[in-house]
DNA sequence: TAGGCCATCTGGTCCT
DNA sequence: AGGACCAGATGGCCTA
């Protein structure tokens, strides 16, 4: 059930992509925000009714240095013999905790809430920054905590899938790979963005997410040219689904490489990444490979990363970008993606945009 | 109202 | 000693 309700209670800066702040920075109480200083008072009250809690540590310092005297009082309070006579305490006595050193004790609580706080605001933020990368980004309609973690690691996997093949992959196997092990709301979501109708996922009792129609084909979304032509007769997807709802698979010819049906068949995230050598890593700052964010602002999306990545569907017309790490080569090097400035607008892309918008 | 999600507090452990 | 990290506990908010 995602929501945007929760407010973080201190402002953090959007950090840069893949740049994350280092979590628990030093977070001195001194430093804090009005308000976050507001709420520890707030909540020592709330809990231990603590009448300074907003007391600077100079000043318990010197509390503690003026209750130092008071120590050797308060240690003839303490092992009291019981009923027979016996200390109730055994070993080294030990000095029963000044006033002052409690008061100490309470502020490096409060300044290591304080640090805690600011270290879960930059996990929050580094988990925005992902969700901002996964397909299906949405302000209005945030994934959870997990749900967005277990995305990345599908869309990290269908993507590692898509460069060790090194072929078109299938736009049903992709959303299939994506959703294994999603929730049914979140699965839904991505059907959503996807345009796909979500009748067609069937998410078993493993989890597994099964289709029983084939949603729109990945071609009919991305044509390219020539691409009725190359069509083999009677050549259909691996999808299952029904004859009425799919257009005949084509065969695609990439760079030497068929692009054929079954690409994620018995396919799973959990079974492990894909054999990968070489360059071929996943790739690790490419983002919106087909364009199926659900950005509510579009000029926010386009700050976040400098290249956007789409699908080319024809052979050898990605002009590379150049710091693409396939640039340079021959004909292998040829890749099923182009890069362009995400300041610049893209036709297609903007037409995909639209499509997938609600 | 139960359950999910979240932020926060807290004490423990490990490391520098 | 102090900071980072972690996990458990707790309470609030929201939705089905």
């Amino acid at each position: 059930m995602p929501d945007d309700r929760k407010m973080l209670t201190l402002p953090i800066d959007e950090p840069a992509m893949m740049c994350e702040p280092r979590f628990g920075a030093n977070y001195p109480r001194e430093t804090l925000p009005e308000d976050l200083a507001r709420d520890i008072g707030r909540r020592d009250s709330m809990h231990e009714d603590m009448s300074n809690s907003d007391m600077r540590e100079d000043d318990l310092l010197e509390d503690e240095d003026l209750s130092e005297r008071e120590e050797d009082e308060d240690e003839r309070e303490e092992d009291e013999p019981d009923a027979n006579g016996i200390s109730k305490t055994r070993g080294p006595r030990r000095k029963k905790p000044s006033k002052g050193r409690n008061e100490r004790v309470k502020v490096r609580r409060h300044e290591a809430n304080a640090r805690e706080r600011s270290r879960m605001h930059g996990l929050n933020a580094a988990l925005e920054s992902l969700r901002k990368v996964v397909p299906c980004y949405s302000k209005t309609q945030k994934l959870s905590k997990i749900e967005t973690l277990r995305l990345a690691k599908n869309y990290i996997w269908a993507l590692s899938e898509t460069l060790s093949a090194g072929k078109r992959p299938d736009l049903l196997a992709f959303v299939q790979t994506l959703c294994k092990g999603l929730s049914q709301p979140t699965t839904n979501l991505v059907a959503g963005c996807l345009q796909l109708n979500a009748r067609n996922f069937l998410t078993d009792h493993n989890g597994d997410v099964m289709f029983s129609a084939r949603p729109p084909p990945y071609d009919s979304m991305y044509p390219y040219p020539g691409s009725e032509a190359s069509a083999p007769p009677g050549h259909s997807s691996s999808g299952g689904g029904t004859a009425d709802s799919a257009k005949p698979f084509r065969h695609y010819n990439y760079g030497g490489a068929a692009y054929d049906a079954g690409y994620y068949e018995n396919a799973s995230p959990e079974g492990g990444s894909p054999h990968l050598d070489g360059p071929l890593s996943p790739p690790m700052n490419f983002n919106g490979i087909f364009s199926l964010k659900h950005h509510d602002d579009a000029s926010e999306y386009s700050k976040s990363s400098p290249y956007g990545m789409r699908y080319c569907g024809a052979p050898g017309r990605a002009a590379l970008g150049q710091n693409s790490m396939y640039r340079g080569g021959g004909p292998e090097a040829r890749f099923p993606y182009d890069l362009h400035l995400r300041g610049q607008p893209y036709q297609p892309q903007a037409e995909m945009h639209g499509a997938f918008h609600n």
